[in-house]
DNA sequence: AATCTGAAAACTGTTGACAGTTTGTCGGAG
DNA sequence: CTCCGACAAACTGTCAACAGTTTTCAGATT
């Protein structure tokens, strides 16, 4: 809960710099620290605490929340500071609508320009995933590099740097956990589906199956969410609180 | 092109705080002067400048570029400065197809879920647009209405939220032009097709219409494009260059 | 015991100053 | 005339200090 009793010291802030800002430095740490886990939804970024840590002053470390604070990690209230952003199931699933919406358009622009090299990569990180099929934390790695290949891949710079956002923004949801054995080998079945179709050049296809793909982990999401709350979770549209005291 | 002799002293930024703060503020003015026009792509920010015009330091003006930073309408050269930016075609193209996908799937959403008095906002634009269907001016504004209130109606708000920001990015390409009275009447065609798919909550045909008329509009950009330089435009994927000095 | 009050502590918002880098200029050498 | 280098100006990066706000907490009051 506090920044400063974190045990890894990886400020590996150090003055490498001269090709980039303390302020980008300081930036990527606490993204990493917040993807990881390091720092949890609701944590409280406290400026002078964090500067202590890394070794810089005050200007630098706001500098990096205001980045963040657009890149939508984190929430600034006035007069009271920062905080790691809460996510509520409802934006979760919200996210899930848009990421599918974009990979989906991922996979009908790569279809049309995929090379054979790039058909290799992709065809190799499946293969390995059948690999691992039994193995949840080989495999969880791999997955989300397949994920960022097909859309790198589509050459499409701004749908890259949006989905990265929004996955991103999904780590502050939960801890993997939505990820089981069964759904696993599912997730497979389709990762094949899904690269016969970009072989073939089959756009729509591969656009429809892509789509497909990221939906069905958003109806894991909401059954894990019924199980647990015994309520249905997509009707009831209730809105997200703004203010995340810890 | 320098800030400090542009002529509407829109200072607004006066200290009625205490809910906003400087950084905030001096971000909304700074986007503003953007997507206006007012700060032409290419530009670059003078920090000194930039303070002594808003009547603040440097501080509030640095985060303020941190955030434009992020939400990609300036790049940020170290040591040179803060620069808007500069979109090519190539990446308004891209934006174009991102834009589509998050429109359809605010379409197929909001299809399932439309209230009468949502319906009747919408009407009420559509007819008004066709009203104003021979003046370009007049008819722009609700043009964009029209988008907006598509998107924020489907209750996304990470959709919403990610569609302003490509709206907003595409602002930095060209100031308008794009649209002629020819496509306008096409386009209140469609603007009228897609209310007609909603009420009758057609969610699948209503995505599809909002696809295709942002692709319409992707068409009419490719179309001027190879009118102007009398090069195919989308084949030819060349990267944009990243300095972006005046 | 619970609550209210007000001062102290902690923290954010903002500023001005300093250091280092880049840009622009001027004079001289080739 | 062109090119080169040193010097000056302009600007960005960073920091430490100050001001104002929020939070904490001890002590008084009911």
């Amino acid at each position: 809960m506090n920044e400063a009793s974190a045990p890894s010291a990886t400020v590996t802030a150090l003055r490498i710099r001269r090709t980039e800002t303390l302020a980008t430095l300081v930036r990527k740490e606490l993204e990493r620290m917040i993807v990881s886990g390091e720092l949890k939804a609701g944590d409280r970024l406290n400026e002078s605490a964090l500067a202590d840590r890394l070794g810089v002053s005050r200007g630098p470390i706001r500098e990096a929340c205001r980045g963040l604070e657009q890149s939508r990690l984190v929430e600034v209230v006035v007069n009271r500071g920062t905080f790691v952003r809460q996510i509520s199931l409802q934006d979760a699933l919200d996210i899930y609508d848009v990421r599918s919406a974009l990979f989906g358009v991922a996979g009908e622009t790569l279809a049309k320009r995929i090379t054979p090299s790039q058909l290799s990569i992709l065809s190799d990180l499946v293969a390995r995933m059948n690999g691992a099929a039994d193995d949840l934390d080989a495999n969880y790695p791999l997955n989300v590099e397949y994920h960022a290949k097909l859309v790198e891949f589509s050459g499409n710079v701004r749908l890259m740097t949006t989905y990265r956002s929004l996955a991103q923004e999904l780590h502050l949801f939960r801890r993997r956990g939505l990820v089981s054995e069964g759904s696993m080998a599912v997730s497979n079945r389709e990762h094949r589906a899904i690269l016969d179709a970009l072989a073939k050049r089959d756009g729509a296809r591969a656009g429809r199956l892509m789509r497909e793909h990221i939906l069905a982990g958003k109806n894991r999401l909401m059954k894990l969410a019924e199980a647990e709350t015994g309520v249905a979770a997509e009707p009831s549209r209730r809105r997200r609180r703004l203010t995340a005291g810890a």
